[in-house]
DNA sequence: TCAAAAGTGTTAAAAGTACACCCATGA
DNA sequence: TCATGGGTGTACTTTTAACACTTTTGA
């Protein structure tokens, strides 16, 4: 590195110290977070609006923030999900770090960079986690980091910032891993559930048709769920049992 | 924060600035190493001596380095073994990312940071990654940041540097989950091996006996493996059939 | 001839898969 | 009375689990 070059790194990093000191955020590590959500039809991803000064250039993201120096990456990501939610106690699970060196670096981010980073230029390496909510609980509501939340549709997920979108797709994948294994996946369920959303949910997730009669078998045999006392109201059929998570400890 | 000490870390990262200049590392991520080794007996993990002036102040340690600000998170994990093996196309899994913030703030882990770290305060985040070796292949050699490198017993790994031992637990348990789906385990196995040997290789790692029908006519029906024409030689039993990894794009 | 690990088949239990009809409700 | 999704059982196939003796080699 040249002196000249080398002088001025050194002196932009001496502005930053004085500027990051107010905020103590970390420049060079995130948390980003693929929210999913069900509401008996389809699978649903959080997504953000950029803040940016020129309404023209807003681009789509998922939520994330780089993380402050004293919390732990779980509870970075969790902030941000409160932030954004208002919900706290959501299942959370860190599923892979993105450190690609040009991650943040397309023209495309630019913008937004500039806007709200200390050191825009600085390399970011995101950890990313994916967390499954219960729609009905859910309150989105803007945030510093966004001018709107909203509801996509896993099939239709459009062009986002830096590389969110590998990241949002390997939230999925990872996602279907958990199902096939039946070991996740009633969090994003309601309270109170049919067996048949179950199945809806699980045929959304892994992709295919289940066999009813089979599928019921599997559910009850495995003990996670237990019949209330309750049934549908106001459908227009024969109303089904709602179930609930059985949280005894005996299976 | 107060005036002074704000001066004073804005003056330390302007230090730090001319300082990192020359590694060019980025001093708050690092990736660390779990590497696996297996020698038809037990299964090992390599660990390393942190180099000390201090002889008496030894530290055992996993290897890992801090990612230099152009290579992205794999290619500095695949660094950090070529230097340390001399070995490349390593099985390498990213795994899970460590942030607790006091992970590299503990008293016994100072003396090694002040030595060989341009910002021993940094707060570090480090993306460990696990590696299946063939040990047949494999040659230790010392390195800038080990003064030897050796391999231990996973059933008895002694207290390490920072939080490695909980990172070496994770990443045992990450392998067992690998197993138990058949999913990995054959880089762990030599050129040319025996039923018998993955099966040793599986009973260890899943911490359980194996039937050894059952077991051969299950990794015979998931076609992986093929048989060769050669035997076994030399030894005092009835020689076993060498089979290898196989590579057919049919299964 | 002995010690050591290799190699091999059958049977029973459990899990998975395919498949079709009646039921309770509100409109 | 009709449309809608709820709810149920059986037969077949596949997978898993338990179990013991003969073979080949070198010492």
């Amino acid at each position: 590195m040249p002196l000249q070059k080398m002088l001025t790194f050194a002196f932009s990093t001496f502005l930053n110290g004085i500027l990051m000191s107010a905020s103590n955020l970390n420049p060079n590590v995130s948390v980003d977070c693929v929210v999913f959500g069900f509401d008996n039809e389809q699978l649903n991803v959080l997504l953000i609006e950029q803040k940016m000064q020129n309404r023209n250039k807003v681009q789509l993201a998922l939520p994330g923030d780089l993380i402050s120096d004293d919390e732990s990456l779980d509870d970075a990501a969790a902030r941000v999900l409160l932030e954004l939610t208002g919900l706290q106690g959501i299942y959370l699970k860190q599923f892979k770090a993105f450190g690609n060196p040009n991650r943040v670096k397309d023209i495309k981010d630019l913008d937004w960079l500039q806007s709200y980073r200390e050191q825009p230029q600085a390399r970011v390496i995101t950890i990313a986690y994916y967390a499954l909510v219960k729609m009905e609980e859910f309150q989105a509501s803007a945030s510093s980091f966004a001018d709107r939340v909203f509801w996509q549709d896993v099939e239709a997920v459009p062009a986002l910032a830096f590389d969110h979108n590998e990241i949002f797709s390997t939230a999925f994948a990872q996602l279907r891993e958990g199902f096939e294994q039946h070991k996740t996946g009633f969090e994003l369920l309601p309270e109170k559930f049919t067996l048949s959303q179950i199945q809806r949910l699980y045929e959304i997730i892994l992709g295919k048709k289940l066999d009813k009669r089979n599928f019921r078998k599997k559910i009850l045999k495995e003990n996670l769920v237990t019949p209330t006392n309750q049934k549908q109201k106001g459908v227009l059929h024969k109303p089904a049992m709602l179930y609930e998570i059985n949280n005894d400890e005996n299976s």
